[in-house]
DNA sequence: CTCTAATCGAGACGGTACGTCGCGTCTTACG
DNA sequence: CGTAAGACGCGACGTACCGTCTCGATTAGAG
């Protein structure tokens, strides 16, 4: 969508990008075809993602890689980077519903083990999304959900800005687990990488505003 | 399909295919025209990234920025992203050579207000550099630099390895400098940024292992 | 163009339909490139045209068969509509310039036998423009310049306006023309095709209308 | 590309292929709910004709305009070109079995009289159908009827073969009266349009063949 | 007066062509 | 040689219609 309208600076200001599809998406409708195409071009994506960084991967071959005609892809989602974001979100939604809990019940220790064995037990999926081309899209739908969650749990205040100190928290620990997951495949156990985490990321917060969040 | 599969890897891949010109590039030889194309593609470069992000901007736009014809774009580099690439690592230049030397004569305390009145002195430019599209390679380029860096300073052993503590370190440096730079003008105070860089970055390298570096 | 525009009806009213090409078309430029392109094009078209009508003619087969590229098609045409106008109006060209100084000299009777041998000689041709999906093309390029002509030879005044005795005077000759060229090969001699033109064109111009003309 | 080099010979080839309802097609079949779409899809058809040429109406344009599903347009027309020969050769009747007892009665004078009549009655329809985008089907549909007329009637011999004579004795009609009716509404009585038609037309079947059939 | 069968609405889908865009190569002519 | 000028091959883009194909809801007219 993004790319489209600025590519158009010429001129043609003013066509309503007028998609095919006619509301929205026909995505998680309860057409089975429709929920068939979708779990398709989902898989498809993941796929592609091992093996290349998105820029590299065109709409035309998500679309082949599901089997799926190429115009249909746009009845799903609007842009290859559309789909990345909704594979995003979905991957990052079960990860919060898993490790939130833990925080607010065991602490932040225990979270972050919780964090680490989830990663490493969906490694290869989680290789692909925080060191792929899926990347940066991960970091930012990491951020706007740490955003939502930072702004409910009303730190307690500090010098340093509640929204910085979310992206260096977020930032950190996305860098961390990069790191840790481009690591050959046993260099460092589960238990080691959240201690890291633990030690790296906590060591920020060490003024008690982050540790809310982490 | 060639051509561009090389041309995205992260960046920096430099890729040596035969262009057009026998002899790699035309750059800094010795020709007058040459050098004048040069630097206004150069500049180009920077006035676009000001409006727009990388992805947006066509070699077709930079050559006319740069009153330069078409063609004569690729007789300098060989794709847009080495362009940037060029301009990073020239602006990244200039900043490692301002605030290196003080950090070994002054110490971190001293090297981050110089780094934070350097940037804010070219406040436009790092704007655009650290917050526009230039920012994922302006990232790797520091990083870069950084690594060898720590690596030529042999720092104290520690229990988190260096090329970890530098990857953190400078993502980091970015992420609070975005951010400063995102924030309405006089928001923070040079100082004010300097003394959050040197909190939340030395926090992290409480083990000491970081120090060497930052 | 006129399909396109048409064919926007919902939105979009507005794109300024830029094309490629800066101004008007590369065509009968002094690049020998594009001279052999357009060349190319026009005879790949009337290929094409001996086997089946416009609208089964694709762009893409018709610069495949050009041994062009498809997107260079739009650098020389807008259309293939306007592709076969400029086709159709090349060989009306040439049909007129050598007819109507028989007609002048000679009258109309050498003219009628002057054009049936000008399309005997290139029945092939011929047929494919007037009888394929070219007809409709021909036949408006032909209103149109028989227009003009009749305006300019300032015809007797009549009860029948002008313009239709130009329209019916076209009309049969095309139609004329078509079943001849239609029928087997010898069926009717150039003479006998001569003498029915005379016959059927000039028995509607009895009132003398439209003798400037024909 | 089966479908479509099949659907556009001339018009009027009505493939015969297997649509999706196995008995042919639901028209004039008894069932009230198929009637009643019919009828509305030819309205449609009709009311959309006014507004443009038949290329730039879309199937989804018809069922829209009728009030009817997309798929329903199929399920009693193949294509729109068929629904387009349905209505041509439905108004067509309605005017052959008015003028052509005339023509019996009381000779070609009355009978271009009435004929004039009715289009006149029905200025706005017959504009739509012989200036409009179903001119080209018109033609042919009077074509197709006119040589069966002309074949009944077994004209008197004559150096100009039927064929040819009726082609253009239509070719005439259809001109004159497209020019007719393009004209500023009162600009000629229906009167004068049927003297035009009767001197033009006529005047090219001064031979006799012609009047069998006009 | 049901019950079976055709008709319809709704819309996802595979498919083909469209016209646009940007890339990077190349050719020609100039200074 | 370096440049201007620009045609070209290439390939992805996103759009538009096509005609086919499930699926339920109705709704006829035969039993």
């Amino acid at each position: 969508m993004k790319k489209k309208q600025a590519r158009q600076t010429q001129a043609r200001l003013c066509d309503t990008m007028a998609h095919t599809s006619p509301s929205e998406a026909p995505s998680s409708l309860t057409d089975p075809r429709a929920i068939k195409s979708g779990q398709a071009l989902r898989a498809a994506m993941l796929r592609l993602l091992e093996r290349k960084p998105l820029e590299q991967i065109t709409v035309r071959e998500i679309a082949a890689e599901a089997g799926v005609h190429y115009a249909t892809f746009f009845r799903h989602h609007p842009t290859k980077e559309a789909l990345l974001d909704d594979v995003a979100a979905d991957q990052i939604d079960r990860l919060v519903t898993l490790t939130l809990p833990v925080l607010d019940e065991a602490g932040s220790d225990a979270s972050f083990l919780a964090l680490a064995t989830y990663v490493d037990e969906h490694r290869s999926l989680w290789t692909t999304l925080l060191t792929g081309g899926a990347a940066s899209a991960m970091r930012a739908e990491l951020l706007r959900i740490s955003q939502r969650v930072a702004a409910e749990r009303a730190p307690t205040e500090s010098y340093i800005p509640v929204e910085l100190a979310t992206i260096c928290t977020v930032s950190l620990i996305v860098e961390i687990l990069s790191w840790w997951l481009r690591q050959p495949a046993e260099a460092l156990s589960v238990a080691q990488a959240a201690r890291i985490l633990h030690r790296l990321v906590l060591s920020s917060a060490i003024t008690g505003t982050l540790e809310a969040l982490a």
